[in-house]
DNA sequence: GTCTATATTGCGATAGAC
DNA sequence: GTCTATCGCAATATAGAC
């Protein structure tokens, strides 16, 4: 059973920290435990008083980056409201997350194989939680006639993957802050789904204004 | 320079595939050059008959199928043909080729940070190529005026994302075929630049139809 | 071109002093 | 709880016979 405390220790957040850094950038196998703990300002060894394996560094992280996006996207939206502003809050704030926190979570949506079998299977958990938001945001639109798709399951799943491929090609020296970007990807969502965007939501078309700025790897 | 001839040998092409699913289900660096010669019915050492190290083996790969995707897009639209078809046709092709060939495709999207800085400056050229391409089809739509959104690169992007995010999550055994991924994306794509889809191309709600399939990643 | 055997290095994890 | 030192093994790559 998973009831590990988050136990408060400053050695014990920076490494961490550094597994979190390493792991997106390099790959949890292309990341050495030695990486980790250099990067902390430790020994090698310092990492096993804290964690019994690296796999158990990555499970914290992955564990703990799905529960802070389950929060992330239960908060941003009021439980009254209708469905239109619940897709627009919570693409919003799950897009806006994932942009200000894209190394982190590069781990938490790329790195499951890397996981124990067990481990897996509680990350999976979460993850089916945060699939059936969106999930029950869509149906909920279809059912009040405010959203029209073809396939429910598909438009949902084109949502998230707007927000989960960020991770994939975001920079902060881009020219997209993640409130921009969190703002632009719920009126496209918005249209996935069928809703046509408010005027006053559809800024001026500036096509081409931001210019060729486009990050090496996207 | 990278003039290497696609050099027939059957051989070499089994340690190629071997070497695609490996990669794809545990990535470069959680693969060993035995797990490939083994998929390949061969012994460790054969490997380097072929190819002179493991990150060659993916330079091959890499490069070969961001070439393959550029030829895809590339002829999946007549060159006379207005944005709105090309987008759609253009979309429909990108999304069924990461699904058909989702193990390959997550090696081309995932693993560009295993490859030397050469090599993967060699590959950044193909990709941008084919980011160029979903960013002149979107920009010669809002010069027709047929698209509108607020930001033509974001727009792009997220368009790119259905399709490259296919690559995390799709399973065969999934309730989707290629081509009926292609087909409901392409209409998606069409919705998130401001078109409405036509109604032949728009089936009959079947919101929930599809039931609860969930692939255990997704 | 394929094999067996191996050189060599790097890595995860531990032992034991302070 | 941190360190230095190291164990044991796995990984990339090569040597050399057939």
């Amino acid at each position: 059973m998973a009831t590990e405390q988050a136990r408060g220790s400053a050695t014990r957040a920076r490494l961490l920290d550094a597994a979190v850094t390493a792991f997106g950038n390099k790959g949890f196998h292309g990341t050495t435990t030695r990486d980790i703990a250099a990067a902390a300002g430790m020994s090698p060894a310092a990492v096993y008083v804290h964690h019994r394996t690296k796999e158990e560094i990555l499970f914290q992280i992955s564990a703990e980056g799905h529960r802070q996006i389950l929060q992330v996207i239960h908060d941003s939206a009021a439980e009254d409201s209708g469905p239109t502003d619940r897709l627009a809050a919570t693409v919003r704030a799950f897009v806006a997350f994932h942009a200000e926190n894209h190394v982190k979570a590069r781990v938490v949506n790329y790195e499951l194989a890397a996981l124990t079998e067990e481990h897996r299977n509680e990350v999976i958990k979460l993850r089916r939680s945060i699939t059936q938001v969106f999930h029950e945001i869509v149906r909920a639109g279809l059912q009040t006639g405010d959203f029209s798709v073809s396939d429910m399951e598909i438009s949902a799943t084109a949502i998230m993957s707007l927000g989960v491929d960020i991770t994939r090609w975001y920079s902060p020296d881009g020219p997209w802050t993640p409130e921009v970007l969190g703002e632009i990807y719920a009126e496209s969502a918005l249209r996935i789904v069928g809703v046509a965007a408010p005027s006053s939501a559809l800024q001026a078309h500036r096509a081409g204004a931001a210019g060729q700025t486009a990050h090496a790897a996207r």
